[in-house]
DNA sequence: CCTACCGATCGGTAGG
DNA sequence: CCTACCGATCGGTAGG
């Protein structure tokens, strides 16, 4: 048993964050997943809300990577969305705790860091609603709905993946990832 | 300024459970939400538990409503997933309260009742399942994915309309309920 | 519905 | 990372 690092900490802040919630986490129950005191949790950090902003953060980050790749990959808008779709869901499966807090913990977040979320989430909105347009463009995407409409919907089924989708199932990932575009029209 | 009912409490309840989360309400606020102290509200209620298990109930019990007459719709699979869907956005855009709690606030339950409200979620999800397969063998829906996962692909584009859609915009909800047949290939 | 409380718990600090 | 706290706030009760 070494001493935790601030790492540990941090990502236990997300597992209890993601769970209970941030109003329903206290600072004790946080120590008590580590071992240690609530008190002793100063060390490493100067406020539970900068736990909060940390892991949000994370999320932030962890969504935006997998955006900005997507973006990179050369083909049509399709393959793009492809790609983001695949993306997104790595993130909120291979990072339960942080796409959690990040989706659903935001009004937690003093107003300052709570409006740089929400211009995150919009930013994030508006490249599905992008690509869905260069798709109708390119002739690459039939979809029958609007893009504004349906970067909502895609994005509603995707934020919601995490809650139902288990990896030991018998769907793979990447049958996911067609069953989401084939559900939307696009395949 | 006469007294305050204990309709008005359950109703103050709903709306700061809603917003600001079970844990993040204190009967503090919920007292200054009406105008009186947390300790008068004892008069009306046994306990702030008894206030989510009321409130999350009335969310259970709306939907649980709205499927039942749904269910009662004569004509085919697919007028009656219809009737679901405009139900569902009925529940969800007229009684916000009373159904973000419902789908929000369930961990905060204790034990008994929240194995009570997954059931009845899980009873509302698989009706949607029904009427998919019902659509897919009297023809009436010709949906690509299968009911399992067209089902929690619907209620996840279902239970989001409450945070983007207003019943100002542009988008009447008759149309919101051609827009989602329409995205999930059903029309 | 208020007054006057209760013990428990909260986030956080000082000092080591 | 602990000891030893702090003032504030929590859900809730007794009695009117």
């Amino acid at each position: 048993m070494s001493r935790n690092t601030k790492e540990d900490v941090v990502a236990a802040a997300g597992r209890l964050f993601a769970t209970r919630g941030y109003e329903g986490t206290s600072m004790r129950d946080l120590g008590g997943e580590l071992g240690l005191l609530g008190s002793s949790l100063y060390s490493h950090v100067g406020s539970k809300q900068d736990l909060l902003v940390e892991v949000v953060g994370r999320g932030a980050e962890l969504f935006q990577r997998s955006i900005d790749q997507a973006g990179e990959v050369d083909g049509t808008a399709r393959d793009r969305l492809r790609s983001m779709i695949a993306g997104h869901l790595d993130v909120v499966l291979d990072h339960r705790d942080e796409g959690r807090t990040f989706l659903n913990e935001a009004r937690s977040l003093d107003s300052e860091h709570r409006s740089e979320i929400l211009s995150a989430r919009n930013r994030y909105e508006s490249a599905f609603r992008t690509v869905l347009e260069e798709g109708t463009a390119d002739g690459s995407i039939m979809m029958d709905t609007e893009p504004a409409i349906g970067a909502i919907f895609l994005l509603s089924i995707l934020n919601a993946v995490e809650r139902w989708y288990r990896d030991d199932g018998k769907l793979s990932r990447a049958d996911l990832v067609d069953e989401v575009l084939e559900f939307s029209g696009v395949l």
